[in-house]
DNA sequence: ACCTGAACACCGTTCAAGT
DNA sequence: ACCTGAACACCGTTCAAGT
């Protein structure tokens, strides 16, 4: 079947897995999770409700794919942030990181750390927001244990996961979210350097 | 007014307000939020799936209310554990209390914060689980203004109110949550003490 | 004043049928 | 192999009609 002018092939075929990833998102980032539906998916990518289930065996499964995009952003973004700092700026720099992104795709992040409990969408590596290498920086800096490095990285995910929930639910009365964390990571330098 | 057997008059009239508030709780904690819909409310009250309109504008406002008496419970709940505590043992049972509470009514814990954007369902009090008097109680304990004692409020709510929802998400791997809630009270002694 | 039943526009999911 | 249309069992919400 040949078609002169919307799209080429006129199948969505090979991507269209993709194709229903990137609309959820897109959904997600414009109108908010209360938009994200599978009908609404399949209906702005052009293609029949029933569709998306020869690609993800559910709802679930398709948001799952989504969560585990944003958790790749959050991470990049993070890096980004943190890179060619010490590990001491650098953890102010991964707080920063962490509640702007939940302050830029504050849909996106709820739907990441919402979306099923552990394991798949899980960001897979520890009990912290930080990788093992950034966590071995700690260490040094900090001449510290391994371990005593673990509950400050639980530490400053909660603080920082904690802060930017509340910011997003509207709990917290005023003032800017990134002023807040500063005054918070603030607050923990005596524990980092204890 | 005497009843017979199931319902004297047939009416369950003057508290249905209440008993679909009650009946929502009920579903929440032994069903969890996936069972929570306003049609199973009215059919586990009795009652049509219309009535509900006529005591709450609509599925959000009866959930407020819910999301309410959620707050009033944890707010109790902590009162007692801090009660008759040195205002920093305070801090420490404050949290625990926190966590606590997430844990034993996890799907009612996720709704009181999911529920809305600020105002209404709001503690009301400030940027703190802790009320004016026990922040007072902070000031004179650790000898600081109540700007700072602000500070470190919303540094504990951040710390507790985040590691409960990473707990809750199963984004910790392992361990009680009991457990890191005392790792991480310890961890900030430093800052309370400096 | 309070409640009901039917109706409407949405969901997620399944499945026979089409190419 | 991939997609569709119809169907099913659910939602939230509205509204005329009943007492």
């Amino acid at each position: 079947m040949k078609l002169e002018i919307k799209d080429a092939g006129g199948y969505h075929h090979g991507d269209l897995r993709e194709a229903l990833i990137k609309a959820a998102m897109e959904i997600l980032e414009e109108r908010g999770h209360e938009a994200l539906t599978l009908r609404e998916v399949a209906r702005n990518v052009g293609v029949s409700h029933a569709a998306p289930y020869h690609h993800f065996q559910d709802k679930k499964a398709l948001f799952d794919s989504v969560a585990m995009r944003g958790f790749q952003m959050l991470k990049q973004s993070m890096e980004r942030a943190a890179a060619e700092k010490s590990p001491l700026d650098g953890l102010q720099a991964y707080g920063l990181a962490y509640t702007g992104f939940a302050q830029t795709h504050p849909a996106l992040f709820r739907l990441m750390y919402t979306q099923v409990g552990g394991g798949k969408t899980a960001q897979g590596t520890e009990d912290g927001i930080v990788d093992d290498l950034t966590l071995d920086g700690i260490c040094r800096a900090l001449g510290c244990g391994r371990e005593q490095a673990r509950r400050i990285n639980l530490l400053l995910w909660s603080c920082m996961h904690g802060l930017s929930m509340l910011w997003l639910d509207g709990q917290l009365k005023d003032g800017r979210l990134e002023e807040k964390t500063l005054e918070l990571t603030h607050l923990l330098g005596p524990v980092l350097r204890s």
